[in-house]
DNA sequence: CTACGGGCTGGAGTGCGGTTCAGGTCAAGC
DNA sequence: GCTTGACCTGAACCGCACTCCAGCCCGTAG
């Protein structure tokens, strides 16, 4: 497929996908008239990338992540440890995130009291 | 307090405190020969805006948030939405990353798989 | 009274993750 | 053969959220 397909079925726009060729994120393609012909595996592997940065991974650790991928097996240690601590981190994420959404809530309650003593001070100005 | 003081309690750095005067995040404080003399109530506002950029908010967004909160009464609803529409964020956020960890996970448990059998093949190996 | 640690300003610089642009080339349909 | 739309390259540019810097001032301990 055409870099312009793979835009549609990734999301990810062409120049972005471009510029992941660039730094290394993505393997070459082969090309047909100089322009980029992907396998459909690509698709599989950008997904994955997807899910990598949605943890909050920086595009240098992928970068780590996929040129060990490409040395083989020999690395499948060292990228099981990568996931590993991307995982804590996302644990961590979401400690954090849990925290920050009770204190909204805390914070909305809060504002709902206000509105309704308001409500109430606007009663007793009509009833005046 | 002093800047100083102020930073270290926030966690913030001097530079980021200053740099959030300057975008209208934080009150000018009064100052003595120059210097800013924060009240200790500072403290607590920062640790609200920590609180709503650790949820993803931008500063430009914190900046309209504390604006509103400088005129009052009249813009609690406004508030409020706000904060609502923030936490709806959080959570869609934190489904994400549940789903992340998940991926996550089951990529870990393939290593594991894999690094099992790599084991039994030098295993194998040996016994030849 | 002097040294020094902390604070001040305005403005430039940084790192990240793309995005845009100029100026082309390619290929599929008419 | 020609048009049209997709694709190509290298390099410049962008927005965000800081961070650093030069060159200055203030105040307090010795």
């Amino acid at each position: 497929m055409k870099i312009g397909k793979l835009s549609e079925l990734t999301g990810l726009s062409i120049d972005t996908l471009r510029y992941y060729e660039k730094i290394g994120l993505i393997d070459p393609p082969f090309r047909k008239g100089g322009q980029r012909l992907y396998d459909p595996d690509a698709v599989r592997w950008i997904d994955f990338l997807k899910a990598l940065k949605a943890t909050g991974m920086s595009l240098d650790d992928m970068k780590r992540y996929a040129l060990m991928r490409a040395k083989g097996n020999a690395t499948s240690a060292n990228r099981r440890v990568m996931l590993e601590n991307q995982h804590a981190l996302v644990l961590e994420r979401i400690e954090e995130l849990t925290a920050c959404a009770a204190l909204l809530e805390y914070k909305i309650a809060n504002y709902h009291e206000i509105e309704a003593r308001h409500e109430l001070d606007d009663k007793k100005r009509y009833l005046k």
